[in-house]
RNA sequence: GUGCCCGUAGCUCAAUUGGAUAGAGUAUUAGACUCCGGAUCUAAAGGUUGUGGGUUCAAAUCCCACCGGGCACGCCA
């Protein structure tokens, strides 16, 4: 789909504008229409009058006022008015709505896209280290970017969803030395977990398996190759346990690129020659300095420590260069708040290497924060105070967890009060759509039953009262949606949507009979437009990976 | 201290990105067809949008100053 019909609508508006207005010269004044607030205000309202008057230097009601004439001379307006400061009010036709419905029917308006040009994209989220089991926070990124992907794809971006796993450096080398002291507990012998280690018990887990099946091969015994054994059986279950996490919530990444590749291929030194060939490097007590202030208001960073270990910083230029070198055209990176102070020094490191201006994107997102007895406590996997995504899956499902983190605005931070979440998880607003879609399955099945047969696309012209072309009208908005989205990356707005459409729906339904046998024509239009509805909110269910069930 | 995000009904969150009388859910109260799924619908009540200024036809939204919360300011990731 290319026009949306909102789009076709202003489009006519601003030719009207332009028809009887000199125009200055310059960017036109960007200006709205969307669905009225209420119904007395017909179905769709602008402000184009508002927008304009300063630059026509005219009133707005004037403005609006020259464009009645014209307006209600369109063959889809049945009439037009003007309210408050210079809101122009369009209430449309019957037959607008109908030829519409069918539209929908036919797919047109939920089929892909073109806002995105043919290059390949990228978007990056999740990349928890294997150190842990996922928590919620990693809950909400996860369900942001996959969401976000799925409406990119919509509107026809050709999209890549990846994960970068940081399996090398310094977190591993703690993580590693915390299974081996857990192991050595299993033992017999007393080590203490390191400085800024991992506490958690799914190491114990680890610990005992390697326990099971090496008995004390290991005990007391600490070296280079034993560190390398431990890394590798920490880091291989627990990413393991963290596939089968997101998996759990319908999650699946295209490709899985490892920051261990990035030594091994050769691109961190490379990255590291065109920096000092760009003269972006200079060393400092033995370490070694990337010029971040050279190129962004921030302070210069380390990219090699004096003790000649690579920074995470540097593997991250070099993973993100190898990016550039991959492709893609544009790059989405979802981050948590907490890394917001990361973006200056990327953007610099972007522009030392010599990538265009827009390749590197940042998508931010707030923080979930855990509320236990009015207390809010931080979540950390190396404190192990956290709850886990899986912990929240098994308890309410893969689809209320889902819409759950979706529907909140992602620069809202939320608090998780994790027994509120458990205990009202049949409150969820998901089950609201989806008994939309299960109770448009159940009409169709009670028509059969009845033996009416349905004819799609059948009788249309008997949707003609107020209820109908104002329900239409909410199924019309789904492509506009989809842009919001693109423009925004504020995936809430679907939830959002799809919540007052499953309202119009139950509402309808609620004040009029679907499956009246004395009124075969008129129940027969009706059951198209339920299928309408069923198609566009089954749309938006399936962009949010939740299920449409046919029954519940 | 500096930078970024946030502050809306008792609670959890919206508000078409500057628009019309700030709305939903939840909790409370009162109701709904002997009929297509009551996981639904209708209504009441609930607000000085943290505070004080400013910008304009119009401010929860933009600007400034305070107050409060979160996050970041490492040779951690």
């Amino acid at each position: 789909m290319d026009t949306t019909p909102l789009e076709v609508l202003k489009e006519s508006i601003f030719h009207l504008l332009r028809a009887g207005h000199d125009l200055p010269a310059g960017d036109p004044v960007p200006f709205r229409i969307g669905p009225s607030p209420e119904r007395k205000f017909g179905h769709f309202s602008t402000n184009v009058a508002m927008a304009y008057a300063k630059v026509l230097k005219t009133p707005p009601r004037q403005i609006a006022l020259s464009l009645v004439k014209g307006l209600e001379a369109l063959p889809d307006i049945e009439s037009v008015s003007i309210e408050g400061a210079g809101f122009i009010n369009m209430l449309l036709k019957p037959s607008y709505f109908q030829e519409r419905v069918l539209r929908i029917l036919q797919g047109e308006y939920t089929a892909n896209f073109s806002l995105f040009p043919p290059d390949p994209i990228q978007i990056e989220f999740v990349s928890a280290n294997p150190t842990g089991p996922l928590t919620i926070g990693h809950g909400r990124q996860a369900v942001l970017g996959d969401v976000l992907s799925s409406v990119f794809q919509k509107a026809g971006a050709a999209l890549t969803r990846e994960y970068y796993f940081n399996d090398a450096g310094k977190q591993m080398k703690l993580l590693s030395r915390s299974l081996w002291v857990r192991y050595n507990r299993l033992c017999g012998s007393e080590y203490e977990i390191p400085e800024g280690g991992y506490h958690g018990e799914y190491l114990s887990g680890i610990a005992e398996g390697l326990y099971r099946e090496k008995g004390d091969a290991y005990r007391d015994r600490w070296d280079d190759s034993i560190e390398a054994l431990f890394t590798e059986r920490a880091k291989n279950e627990i990413f393991q346990m963290i596939k089968r996490t997101l998996e759990s919530i319908g999650i699946r990444f295209d490709v899985y690129y490892t920051e261990g590749s990035l030594f091994r291929d050769g691109t961190v030194d490379e990255v590291l020659r065109q920096l000092r060939d760009r003269e972006a490097l200079y060393e400092k007590d033995q370490a070694l300095w990337f010029k971040t202030s050279d190129f962004e208001e921030d302070q210069d960073k380390v990219l090699i420590r004096s003790d000649g270990m690579p920074t995470y910083f540097l593997t991250d230029i070099a993973y993100h260069y190898a990016k550039y070198r991959r492709g893609f055209s544009k790059v989405y990176d979802i981050w948590g708040a907490d890394h917001h102070g990361h973006i200056a020094r990327m953007n610099a490191a972007m522009r030392a290497l010599g990538i265009p201006e827009g390749f590197f994107n940042v998508i931010l997102h707030q923080m979930v924060s855990l509320r236990q007895n009015e207390e809010i406590v931080k979540m950390s996997k190396r404190s192990a105070h956290f709850v886990s995504l899986d912990e929240l899956v098994q308890k309410v499902g893969k689809d209320a967890v889902r819409y759950f983190f979706a529907m909140v605005d992602k620069d809202s931070q939320f608090e998780f009060n994790i027994d509120l979440a458990l205990s009202r998880s049949m409150d969820n607003p998901v089950y609201y759509v989806q008994y939309a879609v299960a109770r448009i399955h159940s009409l169709f099945e009670n028509a059969r039953n009845k033996g009416l047969l349905f004819a799609e696309f059948q009788n249309i012209n008997r949707l003609d009262s107020e209820d109908e072309t104002f329900l239409i009208r909410d199924l019309l908005l789904f492509p506009e949606i989809i842009r919001e989205i693109c423009a925004t990356q504020q995936i809430h707005r679907l939830t959002n949507y799809l919540y007052g459409l499953a309202y119009a729906f139950h509402n309808y339904y609620t004040g009029h009979v679907f499956v009246d046998l004395k009124q075969p024509e008129l129940s027969n239009a009706r059951l198209n437009l339920a299928s309408a509805c069923q198609k566009t909110i089954a749309e938006g269910l399936k962009l949010l990976g939740v299920s449409a069930p046919e029954r519940m």
